[in-house]
DNA sequence: GAGTTTCGATACGCTGTCGTTCCGATACAA
DNA sequence: TTGTATCGGAACGACAGCGTATCGAAACTC
């Protein structure tokens, strides 16, 4: 495209932080109204750009948003809190309202455009979804190295449950679920599948860690 | 509005018919491109209506897919296979893709106009999240009476599973899932969990029925 | 028949968004 | 200094969708 290194380029050179803040700048009215309603006016105007500026780099609305989405830093960090109850708590607390939203907001965000942009599910696939799972599946595996649990042969499907039932609740209310939601959820899904994998009943007599924080929250 | 019968009303009378085929071009409509790319014109060309037609019947785009929505036939019966497995695959196939796909798609197509339309998510939860959770709970119902489980304290968050994870399949995938995925979750997640309810341990005496359909799938 | 209302169809004004283009100012190379 | 490419900002044309207005025909009441 620009230059390819053999002539050393006339004229002032491009600022590489008008980059970076279009695609925050991009992020950020994503989280607040969502793809369809993303307006590149809107993203040039929040970057303190001019919309040439914008249309200098990127072809497009599409175009900005997935490359600001996979420009998105992962901020998951891998959990080690010695209990797997506790680290699935530490991995999904933050998908609730408040705090850390962004990202959440994020994701719901982009929900209106994932329906039929084949590229932005790919790019939401690769940089959401992905990156949970890993963290998920390691956090099981530590809980099988502490002894805590058997190996569970469908731990993928067993991490889709809190994200998945967090998502549905999103979009039915509007709004993040609240933290004794994902509790209730860890406390009376994921736990008892994960301490109780019921496909290998030899197993059964492993449960002798089924003191582990299996309490009913009042709810 | 109209006429209170009070007048015998003059003129020509409202032709009914006609806000059925606007009511179901736009669930058509909505199931095709969805919320977003749904437009007023679309719509009642494909009813072979006048655009004066609609406005004549409802405010606006909003009005009308809502009303469209919940004049939607439930078409939800309840599944009585005399076994839990059984009701659960009964319920829950139809949302795969192919046959009777027609509902799942206008739920897709709702999506996008769900995350900021209040108004919408109210028909939706009314139209399509009550009448399944209500056929769910009669299920595990039936279950119990038959002796076939203990009671289950939880069935409600147990009956969002199988929805929350087609949803989540859904929208990252850009179609439902196929039957496979959804037996998976039935055998693997539903049926183990409402077989032992783990939330009071003095029932796990009752847990002889465990023999009952605990196979696993061979993926 | 006279008056009124709905019908399908079309045209219109309005608004919002897209993507382009121009501007004066600024940064950089030759 | 001259030439070029960028910057933020603003204006522009094109287009799509909404909601309204209007048309001739048809249906209905009085």
């Amino acid at each position: 495209m620009t230059q390819t290194s053999s002539v050393p380029a006339p004229g002032r050179k491009r600022d590489a932080s008008r980059d970076d803040a279009l695609r925050q700048a991009a992020l950020e009215v994503l989280a607040e109204v969502g793809y369809d309603r993303l307006t590149v006016d809107a993203v040039a105007a929040r970057a303190g750009a001019g919309k040439a500026t914008c249309y200098r780099r990127w072809a497009g609305k599409a175009e900005l948003v997935v490359d600001a989405v996979s420009h998105m830093k992962a901020r998951l960090e891998q959990p080690d809190t010695g209990s797997l109850r506790g680290d699935l708590i530490a991995l999904t607390s933050h998908a609730t309202a408040g705090d850390d939203s962004f990202r959440v907001d994020v994701q719901a965000g982009l929900v209106s455009g994932l329906v039929r942009d084949a590229q932005l599910r790919e790019v939401f696939a690769e940089r959401f979804v992905a990156p949970r799972k890993a963290v998920f599946r390691t956090v099981f595996e530590h809980a099988v190295e502490r002894g805590e649990i058997a190996p569970v042969p469908n731990a993928e499907l067993l991490s889709d449950i809190v994200p998945s039932l967090v998502f549905h609740q999103m979009i039915l209310t509007g709004r993040p679920p609240d933290a004794a939601f994902i509790l209730r959820v860890i406390d009376e899904i994921v736990l008892p599948l994960a301490q109780a994998t019921p496909q290998t009943q030899s197993n059964r007599s492993k449960q002798h860690q089924n003191q582990h924080q299996t309490r009913t929250p009042s709810s």
